[in-house]
DNA sequence: AATAACTTACTTGTCATCAACAAGTAAAAA
DNA sequence: TTTTTACTTGTTGATGACAAGTAAGTTATT
């Protein structure tokens, strides 16, 4: 840290530049990709030495493992937010919804996650476990919302609640991949497609 | 190279090497992953020397490009071959098909083959474009067969082309990054989902 | 047909970059 | 004052890139 050295308790110290670091760790993955993002870079950009990524988060691995795992906990709060007690096909709406208000929101920090989403099948990916934890999560709350709707009458009794979960995630996962490669995809008629879609593949016929 | 060093034509020569470096590539990919795969190691398995895959492509960019480039080749061919001149959801369930087909034959290369179609998306990587162009070839495929199936009469004519191409290029892709985190996702039961839905979204009611 | 001249396949030497880690300094807490 | 913590600086090994070299294959000349 240079000039205005404020005076802080070590705690205020490392919640800032733990803060700093992670904020400029995005903006170099979304520039330059994670390759040619060095920890050097990231250090500097958020006003320390180029050490101190190392000391704090013990390797590149550890300090990609932060990051992602900070954007996947505002999505899911994103998605708990939006989601409220809602179930069934609602909670699944919902669920786009939140994903595509993430993309207009905070597309930089969506893209970051997703870069590492993506890279974490590399089997060198150390932080490939926080990846695998954040799926299954997801799955697991998917199938649930899905369940209550069975059980509500609302969904029909065929489903089966863990395949539709994994389908429903796949569709989001797949979407995201093609509009990271390319953003200019019809991103809102492909969520709006998936709304309805959600509807006929799910929903008991109304008599 | 060493021992039996057959008596070769220049052309077999480069074929040749350009053959086992390009397999040797795959291997150590899904063994180690991009990161850790080294150019070394590449020629070095490959049964030549560490400075050989530098001097064939360039870089190791190039080599990525060359062997996401093989793969795709060898994936549409699949496709081309098993779709045949079958349209409509005919032809979408035989692509289906056809990529269950290439994960029980072949599932290294697929999974290389992923490996760097989802690093793509790293504005670090040189071989993105490779990429999004097999990704608009397909798309515009999956949109001919759609559009065919239209005119046939089978598949519903508010469908819009474009855009039920790209959610189903999406869900494959999305599907199979699943896959490729967690192998022990029920992919069977997801694909035949897959074909079944592709009859109910865009099918015509049969009276 | 033989050999010389050239071109191409492949190898080895070297350098710059970067992640990792060790050792140091300064600021805060005890 | 002593100890602990935040952060910086020095150094090393690994690796991609490239330059320079060697040997094998091809073409031209006689």
């Amino acid at each position: 840290m240079t000039a205005e050295a404020k005076r802080r308790t070590q705690e205020e110290r490392t919640a800032l530049s733990e803060q700093l670091m992670t904020e400029a760790a995005v903006s170099l993955l979304v520039e330059r990709g994670i390759a040619s993002t060095t920890l050097a870079a990231i250090g500097e950009r958020s006003g320390y030495s180029r050490g101190l990524v190392t000391h704090r988060f013990g390797s590149k691995a550890g300090l990609l493992a932060h990051v992602h795992d900070s954007v996947a906990a505002e999505w899911v709060n994103r998605v708990n937010t939006l989601v409220g007690r809602a179930t069934g096909v609602t909670a699944l709406q919902r669920v786009v919804d939140a994903l595509y208000q993430f993309i207009v929101d905070e597309p930089e920090e969506l893209r970051a996650m997703y870069l590492l989403r993506y890279s974490s099948i590399d089997p060198g990916a150390e932080f490939r476990a926080n990846v695998a934890k954040v799926n299954r999560a997801h799955v697991r709350a998917l199938a649930r919302w899905i369940e209550e709707g069975k059980t509500h009458g609302e969904i029909l009794p065929m489903v089966d609640a863990r395949i539709a979960a994994e389908l429903f995630a796949s569709v989001v996962d797949g979407l995201l991949y093609r509009w990271a490669v390319d953003p200019e995809i019809p991103v809102s008629e492909l969520y709006e497609l998936i709304r309805a879609h959600l509807g006929y593949a799910l929903r008991v016929p109304s008599p």
